[in-house]
DNA sequence: TGGATTTTTGGCAGCGGTAACGATACCAAA
DNA sequence: TTTGGTATCGTTACCGCTGCCAAAAATCCA
């Protein structure tokens, strides 16, 4: 018992034994073994969480965000992704819970049926973050992806455009893709503009070469397009370089913007305008938000909305 | 024990019992602990992984080939990184092991000397990747970063070049990025050439913002460099876009390179020559060789040797 | 100095599974 | 009727740690 609490810092264990013992220790090679210790105390000190992609800088800065957040009070984060897979999502989820995390976060607002039953009984903090879903499971942190993307469509038309096309994703296995795409439909409609100049770009994650190719598609078939709207920044820039290949100049005869405010958003040539919706924030903001909850705190907000930012730079206007 | 049985596919429990338990197992709510079934079985079904950034294409796809070939084996991986801080590496490592994980994978071969030291006595597979240590702690799969960076010089001096740049982070921190640096500088070194054009880009991760504040020192204290080696795609394609804003033609007026095949620089305009250093299989056959150990088989190999591939593209000649 | 108080240390039990082994039911062959 | 084999199910102990409580040691105070 000496030997468990020589091991923790707070305990009280004298200076002198306290030494011997970690000595001890370290002559027999002994290392702590954290699956006995989850086991007796009943908890686990880490936070499971599931994103879409691994290979995704939006949500790596979401994960980087929470790490952060997490790391002072020793909590891990346990890492999965999804491939944009309701199913796999599932399926994670169920092997996650059955390690007795502390809390889970999740992307998203869509589940599976069992998924969302699994996390509604796990009786843990539950995250859902990037959206804005009209049920929530526990807790929310995100934005209305719709609803940036017909601030962006209301400002090109504002600029004088009317002829605007969206690239995308052609399922809705992206549900943040799909809801943007939605979003695009709905500001156009409220405009009275014509929505049908819709580009499906494959299935996602669609990156810069699906962006290239649905560009190449759009200056083909609607020619007079004044304006693109792509999912991403990265189907965006895959736009502009196809733009760059054909020769069309952006932003005199076309216009592009992406959405996530990725690092090649700022730096390419020209610069695309982008939305930031500070996914950074979504992690710090989870993190605090689960550490409220594990201190018992009262008032912790079962919703907290993020604003996403409209850059408008170089590609457009 | 009849409820254990009947949660593992295998073992012999009648149907009819079978589905009783899991049904009762259903309506109370029952979930799985593994934490008790790791700490009795003493196996804990998953592998330990460290990368130094999350956000980075190259490493997710080893991640990704890693995921891909354990999954058939019901094998969960628990990512972290490190940040390119070799004392957060040993954090980790020291986190990770007291979950007893069936194997360690790292990335690289450099190590503070305790870290070195738990991995030795951990008495399960350690796997050193992206790089090829004199002095592996146990098997290897990689390649030389110094090695492939020759090549590139060397085909640059072949076509002719002689005044030939490089561009890479500050620090040793990212050990790879050195190596690619002492690389370089032994190359042209060998070639009889002057290896001083260092431009230093600041602290790893260095990625295009980096890239472009370096190739604009490069462009106005070197102004006759005739190529730029960089230490990655993102700093190159950075590099890029600062002559683009400056007007210097690529390759025309000065060639540029990158490393890691990264999806910017095939798809850049010019496209970026780069080299491959196929991330994807690096992972992959991590997985194969963790589960050839796992299955006790014979004249499992301790070193791997992955080829990169050089890309000749349009930013170069 | 003796008793009260605080600090430090140790014993016991149990977290929720499973390895190991034993028991039971059932049927076919001896 | 006995024996043996197979399929299924149950009992016991224990994985390595920590909560709880009590004992021992050190410190304090009148």
């Amino acid at each position: 018992m000496t030997v468990s609490r020589a091991f923790k810092t707070d305990s009280s264990v004298s200076d002198t034994t306290r030494d011997a013992i970690l000595k001890a220790a370290d002559d027999l090679g002994y290392v702590f073994d954290s699956t006995a210790s989850n086991l007796r105390s009943q908890k686990s000190d880490f936070i499971a969480v599931t994103i879409p992609s691994i290979n995704n800088a939006n949500f790596a800065e979401t994960v980087r965000g929470l790490a952060e957040g997490l790391k002072p009070r020793g909590l891990q984060i346990l890492l999965g992704y999804t491939d944009y897979d309701m199913a796999e999502e599932e399926r994670l989820i169920e092997q996650f819970l059955r390690r007795r995390p502390e809390a889970i976060v999740v992307t998203g607002g869509r589940h599976t049926a069992r998924a969302r039953r699994m996390l509604e009984n796990s009786g843990i903090p539950v995250i859902e973050t990037w959206d804005l879903p009209e049920e929530p499971i526990g807790h929310v942190i995100g934005f209305s992806n719709a609803d940036a993307v017909r601030r962006m469509v209301d400002h090109f038309v504002a600029r004088g455009l009317s002829r605007i096309a969206f690239i995308g994703g052609d399922t809705t296995r992206d549900t943040r893709g799909a809801d943007r795409r939605a979003g695009f439909v709905a500001a156009m409609q409220a405009q009275g503009l014509d929505p049908a100049r819709l580009i499906a770009a494959g299935a996602p994650p669609i990156a810069m070469r699906e962006g290239a190719e649905a560009m190449g598609r759009l200056l083909e078939t609607l020619p007079d397009t004044q304006a693109v709207i792509c999912v991403s920044d990265l189907s965006a820039f895959g736009a502009l370089t196809e733009c760059q290949r054909r020769g069309v100049d952006v932003p005199s005869r076309l216009w592009i913007a992406g959405f996530g405010d990725y690092e090649i958003a700022g730096i390419a040539v020209p610069a695309l305008t982008t939305i930031n919706p500070f996914p950074r924030d979504i992690g710090a903001r989870a993190a605090a938000l689960i550490l409220d909850v594990m201190d018992g705190r009262q008032g912790v907000p079962a919703r907290i909305v993020i604003s996403p930012e409209l850059l408008i730079r170089d590609s457009s206007g």
